[in-house]
DNA sequence: GGTTTCACTTGACGGCGTTAGGTAAAACGC
DNA sequence: GCGTTTTACCTAACGCCGTCAAGTGAAACC
């Protein structure tokens, strides 16, 4: 082996060791997020759980804050990725229902990271680990309902004083949001009945498609 | 003035000055509440602008939370007295309606208040100041529209295969509760333009029994 | 083989909610 | 009237937290 080539394999070695801690800190953050939420999710505790003092973690990520967001926007391609799947049917109508039950899948499967990014304000421009400014991703599945949304008017399908897309799109969001906050605010609360918030997210979407429908189905 | 009517004039002074300075403590509280929100507003700073020790506030108030769930206790009766008004309104779609209304605009008016509570839940069984057990505020908001849509169900006016009280009563409320949390988590992000969030409940909650009533109007 | 780089540690800072123990004035009981 | 009890408030501290300045030692470099 040249002394060259050895060089390039220790620099590449170093950088997948420190690769390899940086994906720890983001394993062992993850568990402790998953389950005991972002408050409880101490540095100190993501530290001793690989092994290392909590300032170390601070040589990968800039704060805790960053540290989070990385994790979510992570676990967060899967949305993106059904968002795009579902992106491919036809009828703007039906696309826009099949989202709307993606995104309830979602954020149920993953509650602590919806809960952090839906109550995140990334208004100081969110960046990912490799520098770049990125969107929220609970935003981005907006700009796929909205896309549906102003499909549907465009065609006509919806009634005619529903012109407004940002409107009718963030009556949907703001729809799931909603049963999907309650749900995970109040689901284990004895002296209130929650119904079962996918069924509940599916009654509401048909409802509220029938109620904006020219002709209704 | 007898020694005996001395006495209870001192008592009484006594607990009026405890009562004073506990309101001193709420007042205080509420101002950086609304503010600075609730992880802003520290024990220590609700204690330096009354002059107070820190500690002083644990004689009156058993923990932080029990302070500012008390606050907001206070200030959520306005919804409360708003929802009985509007019970008397007959036509429980019509009710129904104006109740969502009123929720939207309470929650609008205060929103320290209201995001405080809808996001803690009251599991650990919420006491008042007097040791009265109570029910949240914003559930008991969801009483009122619970009981409108259970009588306009038993008076026939939504689709027959809408029998759930509580799920299209959830409905209603996740989708109000839903708008308001995009609205206050999302307002002022320049790149997603939100609409006025009473107008988008008004819209919503229109498509939402266009879409629910047997015989739409 | 001396110098530089850098992943990581040590030790600390200033903040938080909260508590144990003290103080002094007011209320009480004889 | 005077000792005792009550109590509103204070002093000082505990154990957390996120974060940072300065140090260390091994690997990479020239």
């Amino acid at each position: 082996m040249s002394t060259s080539a050895i060089r390039t394999a220790s620099l590449a070695r170093r950088a997948r060791q420190k690769a390899e801690t940086r994906q720890a800190i983001l394993d062992a953050a993850r568990e402790l997020f998953v389950s005991d939420g972002v408050e409880a999710t101490t540095m100190r505790a993501i530290a001793a759980r690989i092994g290392y003092t909590p300032t170390a973690i601070y040589h990968h990520f800039r704060d805790k804050d960053a540290l989070i967001v990385e994790l979510c926007m992570a676990d967060f391609s899967a949305l993106g990725q059904a968002m795009h799947k579902i992106g491919r049917i036809e009828d703007p109508v039906e696309r826009l229902r099949r989202m709307v039950l993606a995104y309830t899948d979602f954020a149920l499967d993953n509650p602590s990271q919806y809960r952090f990014i839906s109550t995140t304000s990334l208004r100081h421009s969110l960046v990912d680990g490799s520098g770049n400014v990125v969107t929220a991703p609970d935003e981005d599945a907006y700009r796929f309902l909205l896309h549906a949304v102003a499909e549907g008017i465009a065609l006509g399908v919806y009634r005619p004083e529903l012109t407004d897309a940002p409107e009718l799109a963030q009556i949907f969001w703001g729809g799931i949001h909603g049963i999907i906050s309650l749900w995970f605010t109040h689901a284990d609360e004895p002296n209130i009945v929650l119904r079962n918030p996918r069924e509940t997210v599916r009654t509401m979407c048909d409802a509220m498609i029938r109620g904006s429908l020219r002709h209704p189905a």
